[in-house]
DNA sequence: TTTTTCACG
DNA sequence: ACGTACGTGAAAAAC
């Protein structure tokens, strides 16, 4: 069988990729959405291919627009986005790494490199494969030089091939005569003028009848639309020229020895380390498991009897750090976490050799875990990953010495979605594990990572000036966040229920009213049915919104309200559908034996260092609409105690008067209750109780704009008001409040220099869209710049007080318990005894977490159910 | 699996 | 011209 090589069209390959997938960044700010295309597109077509040889061909000053993908650009001619232009460089690293043959050359653009050497190649008997997003290459194409052109479609590369018949057959023309036709009618993206008059119709109809343009001009007194015929006379010269220039030059003389691009093993060590440094995580798993990972692995002992379990136990309370991996059994392993799944055993690492598993057949696991509850306190390092979930089986006999990886790594990059050790293991520690293996080689892995990570992680988080963050409000965190899910809220089901089905007489007789007004029976749910009958059946004027159609969201539907009594009618049945399906209904089935809901608070989701609430969602319970804040009755407190609710008194802007150190701001802030009020009467120049409720209420908003990152047009939207007037509010509060509007370009500056934004704490929240050329993704990064400091900060303060009121409810050995955390504020179970001690800790705890330039204020209420309460 | 909508701070 | 306020999670429909 004949040798293979395969050609690419470099340039070309990376603007597909890059257009077609979703901006990437590595934690560093580096753009790789391009790269990361064109090797998943290289490395699907090389296993198809398996080929010999290969060769990657690029143009020496990189960014023409030859290979531009013409749909998107139309011809005219934009500078290469910049976060294009930084990736070809680190391209052609990649390239490198992988011992893969580049070729470009000064005077050639990459078009006559491959056609020189797939004409070259093919006369040696190669079979000569050119993949290419750009169709100018189908001239090459032969019974031997095939064509494939990748199109990115929702992720998934579809590719189309060309032989030479394959272009006769889809265009009518052989591969030469694709340049005569293009000769013909021109290519603006690629500078040919082509003839002025014939276009891809005439062109094409032309060409299949005569060939050529030359032969086409011998009978150009027959050429079938006539104004084609004097066209090609008068611009023969132009044709002939566009000729050249469409023509792909197949015999340049290239500095190219065939050998250089033999195909090696592309997996190097220096491309792991590459790919690494980029975090393509799955193109990492191509790499063959490399030798440390079989280093340690050698190192893996699991005990064969009870004696040596307690052996190994006793050795591990000798440890200096300690690292600890609870297991399950695969088969139960699903979903992680959940419920009361049966142990497999405990992993323990105490050194680079001492990694040992105790299954659960060689000692009991309640006497297991307690030995291990009792040796936890030993060594100076106890870590764990997800340590909040591991305490469900044993908790650490002290706190300050835990350690867990899982919140670093974290910390260390917030953005990503999920935090395993596997990735630990990679990022820290340069180990490549394989996607299957059994429980127990696991959980060796996960307690050696553990112990392994853990300096390194440390040494990074003191580097970022995040260690103190990280062990002084974090880590107490993991107790706080352990308590809260222990202790769960108490909710009626029964009242519940009943609410369900209030709500359900409601929805039935609302939907019969709108379908009969509508005519028709449809799914009210389904924005497409609901946007066709409102829209194009009765005819409302509301025009398109969305990509699939038209938008039905609330903002559309309250404008044409008053118009139209069933849009009213749709608008309170999807408020009462939403009650059903995610309150009503959605919360009873999280409601356990104990007749509470646990749920889930989770401390590495979000950007900005806020908790978040899941399984179910407990800070999204309705409170602005009366008839969604009643389910708020069924929370309640068990016999015996009270709620108390505190919330902080607007958190954010306070934490943005110190962190502006604005004069006029904190003056604000120390004097007077109505902040929005005092705001008001200063941007407007009004006296304080003569300001209006209109003015309050922009001025209200205003403030609201600042913290999410002001931007004329959210307020604009926000106030329905033009964009105009939204710009002189925001001209008139930075000229009352000057010090807003530094520190606000300043947060900008300083984010967009470091990459990051930082809050007072210290915590960092990285901000690649800031180097984005595209306006939105740029404009984003600066809001993000300036919100995240502010609501990373007060998250900051939040955590800080949860930690203190837990700390002192259960030093005080207390009944009472904290149960909610809904961003600002805590929701305390207070033993009905105790509540006047709950309310002071609440205020001492919340106003005392931070000192700032303005006093932090609480507002506190006591009920029977948190309706009650707030 | 992604999109749309809507609940909260 | 671009088409958004910041941060989340869940349900239902569409794909």
């Amino acid at each position: 069988m004949a040798e293979k090589i395969v050609l690419i069209d470099g340039h070309s390959i990376l603007n597909r990729a890059f257009f077609g997938l979703p901006d990437l960044t590595n934690s560093e700010g580096l753009h790789t959405n391009a790269i990361y295309g064109f090797l998943n597109i290289m490395l699907k077509l090389l296993d198809e291919e398996k080929p010999e040889y290969l060769t990657v061909a690029f143009d020496v000053h990189a960014p023409t627009f030859r290979h531009q993908m013409y749909e998107e650009y139309k011809g005219t001619r934009k500078p290469m986005a910049d976060e294009l232009r930084q990736q070809v460089p680190v391209m052609k690293e990649v390239l490198r790494s992988m011992g893969i043959r580049i070729i470009e050359q000064e005077g050639l653009e990459a078009d006559d490199l491959l056609g020189t050497l797939s004409k070259r190649c093919e006369s040696e008997g190669m079979d000569v494969t050119i993949i290419s997003g750009d169709r100018d290459l189908l001239q090459l194409a032969t019974d031997k030089v095939k064509i494939r052109i990748p199109k990115t479609k929702q992720g998934r590369t579809e590719v189309e091939d060309y032989y030479a018949a394959d272009v006769k057959e889809r265009y009518q023309v052989t591969p030469l005569e694709f340049i005569d036709m293009k000769a013909l009618m021109g290519d603006t993206s690629d500078n040919i003028p082509g003839v002025p008059g014939i276009g891809e119709k005439t062109a094409a109809k032309i060409i299949t009848e005569y060939h050529s343009i030359e032969n086409a001009y011998q009978h150009a007194g027959e050429l079938k639309p006539p104004r084609a015929s004097k066209a090609i006379v008068e611009y023969w010269d132009m044709a002939v020229m566009s000729k050249k220039l469409a023509a792909i030059c197949v015999d340049a003389s290239l500095d190219y020895d065939i050998e250089s691009a033999r195909l090696g093993n592309i997996f190097t060590e220096e491309a792991y380390t590459l790919f690494q440094k980029l975090q393509f995580k799955n193109l990492l798993s191509r790499f063959e498991v490399k030798g440390p990972s079989h280093a340690v692995e050698d190192s893996f002992r699991t005990a064969g009897s009870r004696e040596e379990a307690e052996r190994i136990l006793e050795e591990a309370s000798e440890a200096e750090t300690l690292g600890v991996a609870v297991f399950r059994r695969t088969a139960e392993a699903l979903p992680l976490f959940a419920g009361e799944a049966r142990i497999g055993g405990v992993a323990l690492c105490f050194g680079e050799k001492e990694i040992y598993c105790i299954p659960e057949e060689k000692m009991e696991i309640a006497e297991l875990l307690e030995k291990l509850e009792k040796l936890s306190a030993g060594p100076k390092t106890l870590s764990v990953f997800h340590l909040k979930e591991t305490m469900k089986y044993f908790t650490p006999s002290v706190k300050d010495n835990c350690f867990d990886g899982i919140i670093a790594a974290y910390l260390l990059n917030p953005l990503k979605n999920d935090y395993g050790f596997e990735d630990v293991a990679r990022e820290q520690l340069d180990l490549l594990l394989e996607e299957k293996m059994e429980d127990e080689k696991k959980a060796c892995y996960e307690a050696y990572t553990a112990y392994a990570s853990a300096a390194p992680l440390q040494d990074k988080l003191e580097e970022a000036g995040m260690w103190k963050l990280f062990k002084e409000i974090e880590m107490p965190l993991v107790f706080t966040l352990f308590d809260m899910e222990q202790n769960g809220v108490r909710v009626e089901a029964d009242e519940l229920k009943d609410y369900g089905n209030r709500l359900a007489v409601q929805i039935s007789r609302l939907e019969q009213e709108i379908w009969q007004e509508a005519g028709e029976e449809f799914n009210i749910n389904s924005p497409k049915q609901l946007g066709v009958i409102l829209f194009e059946k009765m005819g409302l004027k509301g025009g398109k919104k969305t990509k699939t159609g038209y938008s039905t969201a609330a903002d559309v539907l309250e404008k044409l309200a008053p118009d139209y009594p069933v849009v009213a009618k749709i608008l309170e049945y999807r408020q009462l559908a939403k009650l059903k399906s995610t309150y009503a209904d959605g919360l009873a089935a999280f409601i356990s034996e104990d007749g509470r809901i646990h749920g889930k608070f989770n401390q590495t989701i979000t950007a900005t260092g806020r908790i978040s609430s899941t399984e179910p969602n407990l800070q999204n319970i309705p409170v602005r609409m009366e008839l969604g804040r009643l389910i708020r009755k069924v929370f309640v407190p068990e016999e015996g105690f009270v709620f108390v609710d505190a919330d902080y008194s607007q958190i954010e802007l306070r934490v943005l008067a110190h962190c502006s150190g604005d004069k006029q701001l904190i003056e604000a802030y120390r004097e007077e209750k109505d902040i929005h009020r005092i705001t008001a009467s200063q941007v407007f120049h009004t006296p304080f109780d003569q300001v209006t409720d209109l003015q309050r209420r922009n001025a209200k908003a205003v403030n609201f704009g600042i913290v999410y990152g002001i931007s004329s047009f959210g307020l604009s939207q926000d106030l329905s008001i033009t964009r105009k007037e939204a710009a002189q509010y925001i001209e008139q509060y930075f000229h009352t409040y000057p010090g807003i509007k530094i520190f606000l370009d300043d947060a900008v500056k300083q984010a967009k220099d470091k990459g990051y934004a930082v809050t007072l704490f210290g915590r960092r929240r990285p901000v690649p869209e800031l180097s984005s050329s595209n306006f939105m993704q740029r404009s984003f990064g600066e809001r993000v710049a300036m919100n995240s400091p502010i609501q990373g900060t007060a998250a900051d303060i939040m955590k800080i007080a949860m930690i203190g009121v837990n700390d002192r409810l259960k030093s005080g050995n207390m009944k009472s318990r904290l149960v909610l955390q809904v961003h600002d504020e805590l929701l305390v179970e207070a033993w009905e005894s105790e509540a006047e001690e709950v309310k002071k800790i609440l205020k001492e705890e919340m106003e005392q977490a931070a000192s700032l330039a303005v006093p932090l204020e609480i507002d506190m209420h006591t009920g029977k159910s948190w309706y009650e309460a707030k």
